[in-house]
DNA sequence: CGCAAACTTGAGCGTACTCAAGCGCAGTGG
DNA sequence: CCACTGCGCTTGAGTACGCTCAAGTTTGCG
């Protein structure tokens, strides 16, 4: 059985089983040991908006980012999924959402019919896939704080402390997305997410040693804009 | 076992089982003839962030916000739920937001362990109840696409058309909640919702007999509006 | 090295916000 | 019965934050 008290806490932050749960031996690993790996090229499809919702996914590394896409061409970029992240559970048949590769990215690939075998066996399973539903929502409804009553420099900090958190991070933030799905994530243009890093360049909060590349240099500040 | 056919393709509303399961002896009805009933004046408080997520709740009568308040007060609705609509599922031990009775409500309500028993003897209803949290995902992933990419005029249109399918009509629609609580929603100011509506008037979109009762007139454009 | 894509910077604009006054309706009391 | 009051809503004027359009600049890759 899956360790239940390791539903993060961080509503900003994906789902991720215990990684340590060495003492499930049916734990974690026994779901996707059954799971096939996947390799994908920068800005590659894994599955759009209404394909069946057949296959679960797990990144092992590389980056991946959900959206959805309007008429008109505005897209709203509903997450990223970093090494160790899972997506791509859906309770129905169908998916919501587009899903692509940012960079090169290797996914573990579990097909929904197996899941549902492995429910069947260990109904706990089923409790535990709940859960990831619920730390979803748990996000999305903190994101809905952000889009709807946070400020343009407030958003990027948090976007900034988000990715701090969740990077397995030797000094620099490595961004693995453009500034494009940044915006589009955030709400904002392109252009606003850019001049709002230099701003924080400015006053010394960040460093930015290359586009991609960011070093928090002063987090009081930033964590207090990230209340 | 309830009807799984029934998840709502409606993002923008919350999940109902289906109403006239009466082929499933042991359907929604057993869930909530097991419910107590009560009673809250408008305004009154049902549950606060933080507290022990251990009652769901199903509206019979009244209305309910959601929502999460910043230290600065800014506030950010993250839902209203209507009779008929269930709301408080947490899989984690809290709850994530306040609720609050907007106008007199009587609530249903199920304890939580009470749902763990029945849980234990059908099984089936953790699923239903998985479904339950992923269509209210669902709903708030469509809230992000509105609150980070949609305009007002978007964002009240697309809030009085999704009212207008939820509230069962005979010509108008009575809104429950304030125009602050409208504006908490949709991410702007209650001037900008104020004048968003007026403006709707005057293109004799929608008919205002008053503040809380609106007409739609021209469903055609709304309906594009609200793509 | 050269090109294209990504990113930054600048100038001007527009949508939605802020601040402020006015309106309308329901409830209350003279 | 009607003024009074309070609250919710509307309207107005001015502003500001973030957007648009348009160069530049840097970076990465062939």
């Amino acid at each position: 059985m899956l360790n239940h008290a390791t539903v993060s806490s961080q509503p900003t932050q994906p789902f991720r089983f215990h990684a340590a749960a060495t003492d499930h031996a049916e734990g974690e690993d026994s779901l996707w040991t059954a799971a096939t790996r996947q390799t994908f090229v920068a800005n590659r499809s894994v599955y759009s908006e209404g394909d069946a919702a057949d296959r679960m996914f797990k990144v092992v590394t590389g980056a991946v980012r959900t959206f959805r896409l309007l008429e008109d061409g505005r897209r709203q970029v509903n997450a990223f999924y970093l090494a160790g992240e899972m997506f791509g559970l859906e309770a129905g048949e169908t998916y919501h959402f587009c899903a692509e590769a940012i960079t090169a990215t290797q996914l573990l690939v579990i097909r929904r019919d197996a899941l549902r075998r492995r429910m069947a066996a260990r109904p706990e399973i089923m409790n535990d896939l709940w859960r990831l539903t619920a730390s979803e929502l748990e996000r999305a409804q903190a994101h809905c704080v952000l889009l709807g009553r946070k400020s343009a420099m407030e958003r990027v900090v948090s976007f900034l402390m988000s990715m701090d958190e969740r990077v397995q991070h030797g000094e620099a933030i490595e961004l693995p997305m453009s500034r494009q799905d940044i915006a589009d994530f955030l709400g904002l243009t392109i252009e606003t997410v850019s001049r709002t890093m230099t701003l924080l360049e400015e006053q010394k909060l960040i460093a930015m040693p290359s586009a991609r590349r960011i070093v928090i240099r002063d987090r009081r500040p930033l964590a207090a804009l990230d209340a």
